[in-house]
This record gives C-alpha cells, sequence and structure tokens, in this order.
DNA sequence: TAGAATAGTGAACGGTGTTCAGTATTGCCG
DNA sequence: CGGCAATACTGAACACCGTTCACTATTCTA
C-alpha cells in the first residue's frame, strides 16, 4: 500500500518547488524580490497553501540558508588536489574560496552571513555556520602546516581560522554591500589583507589560546540537542 | 520682515522632528520599526504630511546615515590626547575606535556599513564614507607613525588604512550579525585581527602601490559635483 | 479684503505576511 | 458501493506597509 508514501513523495515535491521558486526569485533579484504571493504565483498556488509546507516566510529563508551553507561546504570540500606543494598554498586557496563564495553567490552570502531579519539563522548559527565538515577540514589543514612549520610552533589553529576568516569577511562585506573606496578593487584589498594576516600570524600573531573557544565541545553539546 | 525666516524656521523644526522620531525608533527598536505611519503618530502629524519635508523614507534613512557618520567622524576628532608616546599606540586606538563605535551604536553602523536596502547610501558612498576629516586625520597619524619607523620604509598609508579598516570590519559584521562561534568573544576576536594585521604590516606586507586608488582625487572630484 | 500660496489631511492604491472558515478532493472502512 | 474522516487547498479578510492625490484650512501678500 504506497499511498502514504506518495503523498509524502507529493508533499515533498510541492515543498521543494517552493524552495525552488523562492530560490529563483532570490538569488537573481535579490532579497526583497521573495514574497509569499510572488512564490504561490510561480507554482500556481493560493498564498494561503504555502503555510501548510512552512509555518513562516521565515522558514523558506532558513531552509535557503541551509542550501547556502551546503552550497559554501562543496566549495571547500571539492578536490582542488591539495596543491601537494606548500602547505601556505592550501591555507590561502583554502580561506581565497570563502571570498569567492561571497562574490559568486552574493545573495546566499548575504543571506548566511549579513542578515539580521531571520533570527533563526543568527539563533541557530552554531549548529551550521562553520561548525562541521568544512571547519573540520580546514582546521586539519591548518595544523598540517603549523607542523610543516609554516606557522610559528605554538601557533593555535583556531586563531589562524578565525582571524583569517574575519580578515576575508570584512572584504567580502565591503564589497558586497558596495563599501568601497573610489576606484578600489574589491579583489586586490581582499588579497592584501589576507596576505597581510597571513604575513602577522607567520610571524607570530596566532601564538595564543585566547581564541580557543572549545568550538568542538559545544560542536557536540550542539548536535544532541 | 522676518516672515519668510519664521516659515523656514518652522519647516526645518518639523523635519528635526521627523528625523528625531525616526531615530528614536530606530536606535532603539531597530532597523524594522521605522515606519512612515509610526513616525508620523509620534510627531503627531498624518502619515502624508511627510512626504513635504522628505521625498521618500529612503531619504529620512539617508539623512539618519549622514548623521551616523558625523557621530563616527566626532569618535575620531576627539582629543584622546594622541597617545604621544607610541605612534603604533596611536593608530592602535584610532581604528579601535571604528569597532567600538560599530559596538555602540550598532543601528547606525548597520545603517552606514552594512545596509543593501538604501541604494542612496552606497550609491553617495564615496561621498561621505570614510573622505572626509576623519580618514585624513587617520592617514597622516598613519604617515607619522610610518616615519617613526613603526613600519617598515615604503609602507602605503593608504594600503595600512584599508587593511586595518577591513580586518576591524570583518570583525564588527561578525558580532553585529551574530555570526560568532559558540562561547566566542568579540572584543578578544577584534582584538587578535588587528593586532595579527598590525603585525603583518610591520613584517612589510603594506609595502605596495596597488591598494592606492588616489583617494584624494577622487574625493575633490566628488565634492564637485 | 480678495486672491494666492502654503501646510496638512483623509482616503485610496497596490503591496506585504498571516489567519481562518469553508470547500473540494482523496483515501479508508464497513 | 456508500458514508465518513482526513487532507489539500482556497478566498476573503486583517493589519500592516510606502506612496499619491484631491481637497481643505490656514496664512501671507498685494
Amino acid at each position: 500500500m504506497g499511498v502514504k508514501e506518495r503523498q509524502e513523495r507529493d508533499r515533498q515535491a510541492v515543498s521543494r518547488s517552493i524552495l525552488d521558486a523562492a530560490r529563483e526569485l532570490f538569488v537573481t533579484h535579490g532579497y526583497q524580490e521573495v514574497s509569499i504571493r510572488k512564490i504561490a504565483e510561480r507554482i500556481e498556488y493560493s498564498p494561503a497553501s504555502i503555510y501548510s509546507y512552512f509555518p513562516s516566510k521565515d522558514d523558506i529563508f532558513f531552509a535557503l540558508a541551509e542550501e547556502g551553507f551546503r552550497l559554501l561546504f562543496s566549495y571547500g570540500a571539492s578536490p582542488r588536489p591539495a596543491v601537494a606543494g606548500d602547505p601556505m598554498d592550501a591555507i590561502r586557496a583554502m580561506f581565497w574560496r570563502y571570498y569567492e563564495f561571497s562574490k559568486e553567490h552574493p545573495e546566499y552570502f548575504a543571506l548566511m552571513f549579513l542578515d539580521r531579519s531571520v533570527p533563526r539563522i543568527s539563533r541557530n548559527w552554531n549548529r551550521f555556520g562553520f561548525v562541521g565538515e568544512m571547519q573540520k577540514e580546514m582546521l586539519l589543514r591548518i595544523r598540517h602546516a603549523i607542523d610543516a612549520g609554516a606557522f610559528p610552533p605554538g601557533t593555535e589553529p583556531n586563531a589562524v581560522f578565525r582571524i583569517l576568516l574575519t580578515s576575508l569577511h570584512g572584504a567580502a562585506t565591503m564589497k558586497l554591500c558596495d563599501r568601497l573606496a573610489a576606484g578600489e578593487n574589491a579583489d586586490v584589498l581582499a588579497r592584501f589583507t589576507l596576505e597581510t594576516a597571513l604575513t602577522g600570524l607567520r610571524a607570530g600573531a596566532g601564538v595564543t589560546n585566547e581564541l580557543s573557544f572549545e568550538c568542538i565541545h559545544s560542536d557536540s553539546e550542539e548536535r544532541q540537542s
């Protein structure tokens, strides 16, 4: 008796089509263009029907943000043959992807990292932010780089991770929000900000335990609830 | 015949009261809370009347952003006795104020540096962004620090300015948008990101001419139009 | 004092997220 | 097959939003 199964499949198909419509409006015409009524029109349902699939508009955006994180993870996971040579280049490339992502998927990036109007995203932040495969992978490579002598001994991997991410985050948001100086090239700014931070870390700025906040512990904690 | 003058004074008084009401809603209850109707109710006028003082809601926010920049400039201008000693400390203190501003006036900061829904702000960005007294003052102190040997010779003041600002901007936005790692302390992250960038610049990362984009020239250019 | 200019308003337009009573369709069971 | 319950879906409404416009009421000018 596959009736229940088929019903469930149908429900998920509609649910997906809602997200598809929302994503389409969202990535092409930006945040503001996504309204329940426009989504409804696109999938040829009434606006009210959407509320039997998502409890609120925010939850649709939350689902899109989750998609965004999967997309970003796929950036980090994709092979990029490990740049077997310089461990420093591996680090560089890894973080540069974060910046590239902000350029290639600006609406996703804004929703994931900048938005303040969908509280569910920030409230659940540490549940999917960078606490996941991607961060684990990045921390691993950072540790390798430290072991290989690319950073001074005693350098805290978490410090490297947070500082580099924060630095590129600044450049990414400045570009995304059109807050560059007149005539300034965003890529150049991002590159120099990254290189400056890397230089600083190589000079020992990451030798600290103040920036290790037991992220692994809070990770497993979060995953239980 | 002071009639015209009085009328003009009255108009400006109402205009100010509109901004006062908007600011109050805005800094205390955040962006979303500011609506034309709420402003109108607060100043005991009809919603329609506001449109004879400001052409659109965006222009009210634009005016508030201008206020924000004046406020931020006053941060930079305030004496803070120049920390006569270490020129490095002067730099540190100067940029730290930018971060402090983001904490003390989060709504202003978001409007000025993060908002993407008021196009007038980004469109006129280089007309009031950091092109003004504050940037001039900061570049001056950076030059002094370079001359005093705090940074390697050949270091580009503009590079120092942009890189430090970008680094702290990343930390400020992460905190403002609630995108810190679980248990992470924003101040610590900001401090280490700043120190890392400073260390990198001291190690020569700012010796470049790629980050000089003739900001003074484009400044005077903008001011004419 | 008549007329012009100005300030201010009520009502409306088209939009938003969301709720809910009601309908129409479907699946189940005797 | 008939009746019933569950489910899917919708139209209409609610309370907002930014904005416009015809209109009134007041004030100043000549």
